[in-house]
DNA sequence: TCTCTTTCCCTAGCGTCGCTAGGGTAGTAC
DNA sequence: GTACTACCCTAGCGACGCTAGGGAAAGAGA
């Protein structure tokens, strides 16, 4: 586990649409309604952001898709994870948790420049 | 405090340098030095990133900048928080505490959508 | 004095990504 | 059969972080 930096964050989305695939194959809206649901309406996607996050994730394999039947008796396609899905949201948890955690460093780091200072090189 | 929505995260090296700034005027390079031993080398940024991301703060108003000198005795342009930057600041924390407690939730969200979803409307 | 290295400054250009804006089709309701 | 809804899709844009370059000034050592 060796301290790899991190790129500032793009692509919480993918992220999120993993996190909403895991439990069931979900059509976008339906991936949508969850993220604006569980989030409390903080995050709330419109068509035309989730489809092509969609598109790409399944481009690079991260999901798999097929017709199928909404709730609502339209055509709807249903998107799944995939193994790779599955480990890509494993390595995503845990960036995530290390982003988060050196952002909140970032902001209770309570001392001027003076302080956290290396002594000058020899 | 309504409940906005956010978007998706882009700009968190702008909380970053903010914070950076919050004690004392400092260079490109102390900056970029600060967030990477505060945040334990998670971030690492380069010349390149930091820059262009001053300029656009200063044109934007957020932060203030003169010449000096630094601790090497070379010229360096030492960059300040405005009241303006301030304001930013208290905003993006609010922002991110916000941001990270949606996806966490997101993260943490236990049931398949069958359980969470309303029931169909009337 | 001359050269090398370090420190700090800066920009151009690129790729990615979320977003807006627009449009299409199929099923349901009246 | 007309209106409405649910779901699908794409083009194009702007923002932003990143890579890859290069340049000037101060000190160090020969």
């Amino acid at each position: 586990m060796a301290a790899r930096t991190l790129p500032l964050l793009p692509g919480t989305i993918e992220l999120l649409i993993l996190r909403a695939l895991r439990w069931e194959p979900t059509h976008s809206a339906g991936v949508a309604e969850w993220i604006r649901v569980v989030t409390g309406g903080v995050f709330a996607l419109e068509d035309g952001t989730v489809y092509p996050a969609l598109h790409r994730m399944e481009k690079a394999g991260l999901i798999e898709s097929e017709w199928g039947q909404s709730d609502r008796h339209r055509r709807a396609r249903f998107y799944n994870l995939t193994s790779e899905g599955r480990a890509r949201l494993k390595q995503m948890l845990d960036d995530w948790a290390r982003y988060g955690a050196a952002v909140d460093a970032a902001i209770r780091h309570g001392y001027p420049r003076a302080l956290w200072a290396e002594a000058p090189r020899a």
